[in-house]
Order: C-alpha cells, then structure tokens, then sequence
DNA sequence: GCTTCCTTGTGACAAAGTCACGCCTGACGC
DNA sequence: GCGTCAGGCGTGACTTTGTCACAAGGAAGC
C-alpha cells in the first residue's frame, strides 16, 4: 500500500471532513507514510516519541509489563486512530510510560513531533480532536481501573472472550489471553477449564468455542 | 477567606506568572468563589461539570466506587491545583466518570465551563497549562494500573503509610485506608497486625506508628 | 534425527477478597 | 441516668487469585 492521497485520507480519518482542508493538506505534507510487519515492538517504555502515528491500517496494542514479566494491555489502536498517549507524551514532551506492539502488520502516516506542535496551535479542529481522543481514553484507562481493582477474573475473562470472538470462536493462545487481562497464564487454563466443566465453551486444540453464541 | 486578588491568585497557581497578565484578569474576573466543608460530596459519577474548580486551599479526593461499596481514590487535588477530570469533561461535553469528596474545607475559584472553553481557545498559556496536567494525570493513571495490577498489597500499604504519615505517625482510620487503596478494611486490618509482629509499626487508638522513622 | 522455542497442564502453596458475627465507642434523644 | 444507633474494628472460615516448580507436547529450523 502507497502513502494516502487526500481522498483516502478521510476515508479513513472521517473526522477531518468537518474543518478546514488545510488541516489535511499539512498534517499529509508534513508526514511520511510507513509500514511494519506483525508482532513487533513499536514503541518502549521511557523512550520519546518520534513522531505522532496516524493509523491507516492494521492493529497494535499498548500494554505496560511488571518487573516480574507480568503484562497487562492498557488498550488497542486499529485504522483510523491515534494513540492518545503518543499525542501527550509529544505535547508535553515527556518519555513515554508505555510500550508499543503491532498485532497485525501496520501502516501508519507518522507525523514528526515539531511538526505536530505547530499544527495544533495552528487549527482549532486538531485541538478539538485531540481534546475528544483524551476525554475517551481517560474514561477507558478509568474503566480498566475499575475492572482490574472491583471485578472477578472470571467475569473479565467471559467478558474478553464473548467480545473477542468471531461467531463464538476464538483462536488465541492462553498466554496472550493473560497478557491482555493483566493476570497469569495458569489462572486462565484454570478458569477456561471451570467454563467448560460448566458448559459455557468447549475447548478443543488452538480454539475456544462460546455455546452461549 | 475572600476571593482572592490577582496577586493572591499568582501565589496560589504560580504557573500563570510566565503567561500573560490578561489570562489571570479574565480567570478571575469569570470566575467565582465558593467554600466547602470537610467531608462533602463535589461531583457525583454521572454529572456534568458545571464549573472548572481551581483549587484556593484545602484538598478533596477523586474516587470510583464499586457496585459492592468498595472504593478506590485515585488521586488527590490541592492547593494551587485543577481537577484534569474537571477539565477534560468540560472540554469535551461528557459527564464526569468519577465522585469528588472534600477532605478538609475547601475554597475554590468556580469558572463556568463555557467562559472556560472560551477563554481555553483564546490563551495558549491555558492550552498549555491543561496539556501539562492531563499528561501528569494519565501518567499517574498508568502507575496506578501498575499499582493495583502488579504489586503485592502490603507494599502499597507501606508506601502508603510512609507517604501519607507525618513525623512517623499516622491518625487514619483503617477504613479510610482500604477506602484509598481499593481493598478490604479486613485486609488492612490483617497486614497491620503483620507489620506490628514484625516489628515495624506500632498500633495504639487511634494511631499508627512507624517505627523505621 | 536433533535442538530450541513457545504453549500448556498440574499440584501445592501464598496472598488477597468475602462473609458472618460480635464487640466497642461515641453521639443522640429521652 | 438509660437505650439505641451508626461507625469502626477484630476474627475465623472460606473462596478467589497469583506464584512457583516441574513436566510434556508441538512446531520450526538445522
């Protein structure tokens, strides 16, 4: 796939439709367009970031890591987003406190970071967006919060599955169902195995099939 | 204690010096004052944020309640601060996700929300001061994910007991502990005993006693 | 064939949350 | 004085969750 042109630009970023052309003209003069493949790390925990990244396709998932290789998925950034904490950490010039890594192979229009400045001052949609983009992902983080601090793990779990599955199926390993949820391989082989003692799912090699579906 | 004057107002919220003199003259001028008593609901989960609340003096707490009543604070606003949940709310037209409690008696600047989105487009000084907090806030949000996802209970209440306790003494009740670490008061009740029989605190009415001081 | 890496299963144990119960104390009204 | 009521606290039993050590299986590469 090639850089977007104006057009496919606000195919995928309909926002921009509202304001001022210009808006699109800049933000697509100033950037460069790049792809990275599968799994892999995009970002780490203390670095600066570079540049603001636009996605135009693909999945990559924001995720913090404890000191004892535990993982917990803070959120997921899919076509047509931005990764709020790549904007804070460019507008307040700090390193930024999370890690980054592609799900699926990527395409991103990466926006230098001096230039993403100047163009915030510069048009009020941006702003606007941005200040939108915050306000949902502050909502989020506190909703993860909540999950992680007041619900049970085999509530999370059911939860994950029924929302990640494809017509009550799902093809991922138990390991990266903990790493999402925050918690440890053995508590979901435990708890996936009390599912299907209870006839919730049946689990067979590779997939876990809802029956509730 | 009066609404305070402009040179007042610079002690309290010092950032506002590099800025320009006509940002504080508008602030105050849209602005009004109000006072609180301790221990008084602010904002309520749900509500629209009427005003932007710019802390005179005094301290309230920022919590989540859970449908079983367990609760967790997620930080704390004083003097010369602004609640960023406050902010972001107000600039992007969304109810507040959280509750807002007095812990001592507070007085607060009011600005209503829209002379705040007015005067937000108008003042770069402003634009920046709010980045510069959200930033801090979604930081702090990530350690409190990492807090409550990774670390083990009786660490938190250490550093809790260190960080909250004033000569080596701490005149908190055990309730209020679990209320701000999101845990159980049979908990706290439990890891206290423990520090005591290892020797690193001392309980007695009221009071608790670090011994490392 | 082999090694290497990733994933999984298991049982035992430790940490943390839940629940039911009862005690104490201070505030309030009578 | 007395009763009562709410809030805070302590306790033990139990459940849920995280940790650890160990073993086994499968896929990929050589």
């Amino acid at each position: 796939m090639e850089k977007p042109d104006k057009d496919k630009f606000l195919e995928i970023f309909p926002f921009f439709r509202k304001g001022v052309p210009n808006l699109v003209r800049d933000l697509l003069a100033c950037s460069h367009y790049s792809e990275t493949g599968a799994n892999t790390i995009l970002q780490l925990e203390g670095q600066f970031c570079a540049s603001l990244g636009l996605m135009v396709f693909g999945e990559k998932r924001i995720f913090k890591v404890s000191e004892t290789g535990r993982e917990i998925t803070l959120y997921e950034v899919g076509k047509g987003e931005v990764c709020i904490l790549n904007a804070t950490c460019i507008l307040s010039n700090t390193p930024c406190p999370v890690n980054a890594e592609s799900l699926t192979k990527v395409g991103m229009l990466l926006l230098p970071a001096n230039y993403f400045c100047n163009l915030i001052e510069q048009y009020q949609d941006l702003r606007v967006y941005i200040f939108s983009l915050i306000s949902q992902n502050i909502t989020s983080m506190m909703d993860l919060i909540m999950e992680v601090v007041f619900r049970r793990m085999d509530e999370r779990l059911m939860d994950y599955l029924v929302e990640k599955s494809e017509e009550g199926k799902l093809f991922t390993s138990r390991q990266r169902i903990a790493r999402d949820l925050g918690t440890a391989r053995e508590v979901v082989s435990r708890l996936l195995k009390d599912f299907e003692r209870k006839q919730l799912i049946i689990l067979s090699k590779d997939c876990i099939e809802l029956l509730g579906y």
